[in-house]
DNA sequence: GATGAATGAGTGTTCATTCAT
DNA sequence: GATGAATGAACACTCATTCAT
């Protein structure tokens, strides 16, 4: 890793545990170990840093979305276990490369803290953890009722429970202490009883 | 408001925005209108502050707690209006003494920021925001249910499905930005719009 | 002296020698005696220290040259030496509590130096070397030649040349190097030759 | 221009706006549009570029102050218009080759700031400003007082007198913020005033 | 109850410089 | 000739805290 990925690596990491502001530069160069003029090299200040891992998660999160519509698409045409609207939906989480995604984890902690203070930042974090998530469920919901799988005139309903099901949850057990594999687990298994009771009963 | 509470309030206010860490001395002095050794005699050190705030929630929630049991006491009993079950649901809630509480609405935001770096403050965060509320929703729906006015076997699922929607409508309108009048009018209207899809129909 | 007053003392002492930028702050508080943190309570930063001392300046000035027209008032009804226009002259330029006064000339000195960056400096430069010392003479030249000790249409040149003169000698000896005792001595000489030459032939 | 040229502007520029301190190599660099490391390949340090500077004008005024002597050989033989003495001084003092030569005045505008702490810069700068230019006037008056044009006894005090009008100018106009245009022909015409009374009347 | 004055440790950042490439 | 990457020392300034008054 090149010494600027390990800086962004290392400041994100506590950034998202303490805070930006609590965070100083020589805790990351020392994590890092390097002095801290040679942080000065790659990056411009201390915000700088903030601001590339805000634009790395934009860019990240750009390309979750347009792989999000490849898994969502043409619910019908697929077979077997796929078609199965509550595979899709847990799927459409894209819960092992989003959410428990080490890098968005962490953003998503660091947007947590820094939102209350700084309005680019709560954009982002309402953009992605409410926004985004509804608008993918609409989408794959809806889908789901024109290929036929489901009542057309529930489907306002059954997102909002959906999405607001898989948000307590997140906020439960993947934005709350660190993120253990109990905790992952404990999310995994409501998930799976949410979906059970909800798509196959 | 003596020395002592307008430092407790000026501070909760600029940790709840920026974080304990963040927020100086000076900061919190300058706003209050003393010098910082006057801080001084009020408060042993900085910590001093965030565990009096911390110590003065729990007693606040202690309290509001015990209200709950009253008002959710004997659902049959009440006629009425009070009888609704959403209407308990909601008053359960306690929006205008809790969640739109500035001091509690504050401390809940502090204790988001804080929770990823202090465990105590973490404990207090799962407890107030996801155990005692679930808890409170199973009590009530249990009385409702016994008292004939739902269905004993469904009881689980009504508290979970109550119990998240509740949660992200907090995480999304109360628990994100500025708490605005608008803020708070969304929230309303949606709590509204699903106590009356969940318990009128 | 208070520790405010000490800092600037110092600070002039360097400023004047190395320049503003040159001078850092652990400079003057190593020479004051005292610790970084404590200059921060008297002066709000370093530009602050350098804006006092100009400031002082200002007032010390304003106060010389209210002095200035006492000194020169009614030269005619002046007695035996003070009626020699050479004398007064020479009294005119205030030379032991201006010129060899140690503030007013390390002032000098430092806006010498920071007059190229710095317009406000530059002002002040211009009207304290330049502007005023001339109006000083025209008006002490013009009461004499009213006085009729001086012919009325020379007036202009006399002022002139006395003023460069002395203008000369002030960047020669006093702006130029330490203010020595030696070149003190040369500066007097000069100027005593020059007004012996100019006013008593 | 070669780097290490161009990098000498520069730092001339700077330097004698800010003082040597003051400039960092990143600000020179900057602005000559190469890297920090790229400078040590043409200076050893930063002193060396000052010296440079230095050096550079040492042999530069050694040049002009061999060409004064062309100029002011002889006046007797000299017809016309170059026999008045008046242009015989103008023409000594090297105004557009000197005074108003960018390189020269700035050099003269660093040195003003750099004596006060550094002694073989003030040598330089004495010499310059004070020594040379009275030696040259000497020479000139003393040719054109030994060739008839004026009278032997005066010449101490005419040169005395040039001189200071001639040095007060230089401080007034030509080392007091930027070199305008506007300056130099203030400059330009208080000269001509100067020499028209001084010389022909 | 409150403050003026001080401090040691720490903040983010810039400095001139080096050296392998 | 020029650069990318690094560094130790210094920079101006802020931190939480103390203590005599």
């Amino acid at each position: 890793m090149s010494t600027r990925d390990k800086i962004m690596d290392v400041a994100l990491n506590m950034f998202s545990e303490r805070g930006y502001e609590a965070v100083s530069i020589r805790d990351i160069c020392s994590e890092v170990g390097i002095k801290e003029s040679t942080l000065y090299y790659h990056f411009k200040n201390k915000k700088d840093i903030l601001d590339s891992l805000v634009e790395k998660f934009r860019t990240h999160i750009e390309d979750l979305l347009s792989h999000v519509d490849e898994i969502t698409e043409n619910p019908a045409q697929k077979k077997g276990k796929n078609a199965d609207p509550s595979v899709q939906m847990v799927d459409s989480y894209m819960i092992d490369s989003y959410l428990f995604d080490p890098f968005c984890n962490l953003m998503l902690r660091l947007m947590m803290i820094e939102q209350f203070h700084n309005e680019e930042i709560r954009e982002l974090y309402e953009k992605t953890l409410f926004t985004d998530p509804y608008e993918i469920q609409m989408n794959i919901i809806k889908r789901l009722a024109s290929a036929g799988v489901m009542p057309e005139e529930d489907v306002e309903w059954i997102v909002r429970e959906t999405h607001s099901y898989m948000t307590m949850l997140t906020f439960k057990y993947l934005l709350n202490g660190d993120l253990t594999e109990k905790r992952k687990k404990a999310y995994y298994k409501e998930v799976h009883d949410f979906m059970a009771r909800r798509f196959k009963a």
